[in-house]
DNA sequence: ACGAGTCGGTTGTATTTACAACAGAAAGGA
DNA sequence: TCCTTTCTGTTGTAAATACAACCGACTCGT
């Protein structure tokens, strides 16, 4: 467990945390780590959640499937961000979503009563910390502001337009690489693939942007 | 200010905290409230924000207008709601949407570094309000997934559907008032107004619903 | 090298949507 | 009351989408 403390520091929950007293709290929040194959699924629509999990390695999606069979992909987990935050309110129902690994992955789980409620212990650092998850969800809604901007264009281009041009603007460069495949980048962007496939062909051909696999550059 | 003590009771910011101490809090935390007409602008895209603000009394939309003059509903504001708090985090960028009253209303604003920040007089109840606010943002979290879910439906129908039956849930009645007219519920869904409104017909003429007004009534 | 499975692109068709234009009802102000 | 404005429903057409089916390229394991 100890392996991952460098992961840790750098997490937007324990930003401004020491090594050592990352060590002390994992003790302290009695924090447990599990490992998932690719394709095990870590959380499930409607299960009760009252940890707050950190991703130490792998890549997850955050997924639903409806009684048809229709995916809809709500987002990307990679490593060191958090995710179930949401659901650890006492009065929060259940999951809305899955959680699946999309490689081998290792999580971390933390018992939200242990994170908020401040201990007698050397752990001075439960203020900080709640702070931190105060920002960390912050940024997760406004993320979810974000997609909803996506998702309200009404043509499968815009859409297309908006999600890259934002990550480019994250990535911090014109040629950007998404954690998605085809079916999956549709998923997300709540379109049929194959119209989508061919809307970017023809954008390619307009010369918009190039693309090979996962890798996009915008002009 | 005062008179507002009884609605900033039963808001999720000051849950749990007394009549007294919301008193106290009041003046300790500088809160201002400034009232605003209807039509006016709260808040603007663009903008930053170091400020959380909870709604006194009024309506409120947040909503977003782009180049030609599309129109987006993010979501609705009412009584006691917290909103802006996604924003204050330091490295948040600025807004993303506009605030704006659909009825005279009454903004309370306060700033988010003497909410956070523990002072040392007789507020105690900060590591409290910090909680609170944590939880706060959870549900508007849960939310936000929530209208991802309406909006990753394919068809007007299924946005319908996914929303009203969202909506009876949460008022816990088959019969329900939305915060909105039939142009702003297209705003709000993503939708053309004149096909969404087409397809309410059909649901009633279908069994599927009755409506009048916005008050809908679900079989 | 082979076959199974995955992935991305292409095409055609039926469905659904957006857009524009219009009309009647309701609401609000002078 | 009259006039204006707003709101809602209706219709027709053009555009976009979903869906299904198919193909070739590629990957992976045997």
């Amino acid at each position: 467990m100890k392996e991952f403390v460098p992961v840790l520091k750098r997490t937007k929950l324990f930003s401004g945390v020491g090594d050592d007293d990352i060590s002390t709290m994992l003790s302290c929040l009695e924090a447990r780590l599990l490992t998932y194959k690719k394709g095990e699924y870590v959380l499930r629509q409607g299960e009760h959640l009252s940890d707050i999990l950190v991703l130490a390695e792998g890549r997850l999606h955050i997924q639903r499937d409806d009684y048809w069979g229709n995916r809809s992909i709500l987002g990307h987990i990679g490593v060191g961000e958090i995710f179930g935050e949401a659901y650890v309110a006492p009065e929060s129902g259940t999951l809305l979503n899955d959680v699946i690994s999309v490689e081998d992955s290792s999580v971390f789980f933390f018992d939200v009563k242990r994170v908020i409620s401040t201990c007698s212990s050397a752990c001075r650092f439960h203020t900080m910390v709640v702070q931190n998850l105060f920002f960390a969800i912050s940024e997760k809604n406004r993320g979810l502001v974000q997609k909803l901007d996506y998702m309200s264009r009404r043509t499968t281009r815009e859409k297309l337009l908006s999600y890259l041009s934002e990550e480019a603007k994250k990535q911090n460069s014109a040629s950007i690489t998404l954690p998605f495949n085809r079916q999956q980048l549709a998923d997300y962007l709540s379109v049929d693939r194959s119209a989508m496939s061919n809307e970017l062909c023809k954008m390619r051909d307009e010369g918009l942007l190039e693309f090979e696999k996962n890798r996009f550059r915008l002009f």
